[in-house]
DNA sequence: ACGATATGTCAACAGTGCTGACGTATATGG
DNA sequence: CCATATACGTCAGCACTGTTGACATATCGT
């Protein structure tokens, strides 16, 4: 684009722009999902299995109803890929000490190599495109990603949560 | 393997960086979405058809076969949303006029108001993130985000397409 | 003891991918 | 002109993942 569309007049955003934008959206997270989603398909899982591997990969010990919470969908959606998954033996249960009622969430040794499995690649396209973009760009990507996503979830990353 | 952060990846690219980003795009991609999601449930649709009108939008007169490159998808899942759109008057064909075998898209004015509809929230999310992130950032953004997607969808960006 | 909370589950339905198998119209090369 | 390839459409069936609605159980807190 030989387009003057930063320097003098920042905020001045072409329809252009705004399309463009949407789909860099749109093509990244298709092929930022697709390596992995072939992983899933020859396992029998979905989508959804990989995230439920990854959020309790990092987040161990976590509840189920803050598992909801993240992933943003119903209990009777995620009981059914969570079942399964506790059922195959990727993802271990603990009733908690605090409180008896919560289920307290854990990748077995067989959960965390699915999950490298998957991520692995995902890791590598990231870096791979953070080092080719710089660390000025990685700045701007991650506070373009912030001012897209919701406050709720903007707030994940505003406060570390370990 | 609690922690096998630094040391690994050149560019001070920490596991903790990593996992970031495949969460803000997980997070960010899951709010771009979810308004328009919204607004076409109540019409009986889904993304799909949202993807559809929106790149019959942004390429009037497109063939099939091209917005099947351009979706990623089979034709049989394609049609099954096109059809509909056609049916219901969103969408226009018409028969190519120096190759009669195709079909070019249009959106009708019915498809048009649509569009709009759907991506008038997504654009303003977007401007609003542009705007507040800054015109740097915003060019750190799309860096990443052409180096997270495949050399195929990269090519999109690069040659100016119209 | 009682109401609220955390979790699980059954059932039905919708949307969107997929593969496989055909069918039609049109273009193109020999 | 004919044979083959291409563009498109469609029927059928399956899998995954989201939804709502309705219940059930265990545990917590008062």
């Amino acid at each position: 684009m030989a387009d003057p569309k930063a320097g003098a007049n920042p905020l001045f955003l072409r329809d252009e722009d705004l399309r463009a934008a949407i789909e860099l959206l749109f093509f990244g997270y298709r092929d930022f999902t697709a390596r992995a989603d072939v992983i899933l398909a020859k396992q029998g899982f979905g989508r959804a299995h990989h995230r439920v591997i990854y959020f309790v990969g990092r987040h161990p010990g976590i509840t189920v109803s803050s598992l909801l919470d993240i992933l943003g969908i119903t209990k009777q959606s995620l009981s059914r890929v969570l079942s399964q998954l506790v059922r195959e033996n990727y993802i271990l249960q603990k009733k908690g000490t605090q409180d008896g009622r919560q289920r307290l969430l854990y990748l077995t040794d067989k959960g965390h190599e699915l999950e490298k499995l998957l991520t692995t690649e995902q890791r590598a396209r990231i870096a791979a495109a953070y080092k080719d973009a710089g660390a000025v760009a990685v700045d701007g990507f991650r506070k373009v990603m912030l001012g897209i996503m919701n406050d709720s979830a903007r707030r994940r990353f505003k406060t570390p949560e370990k």
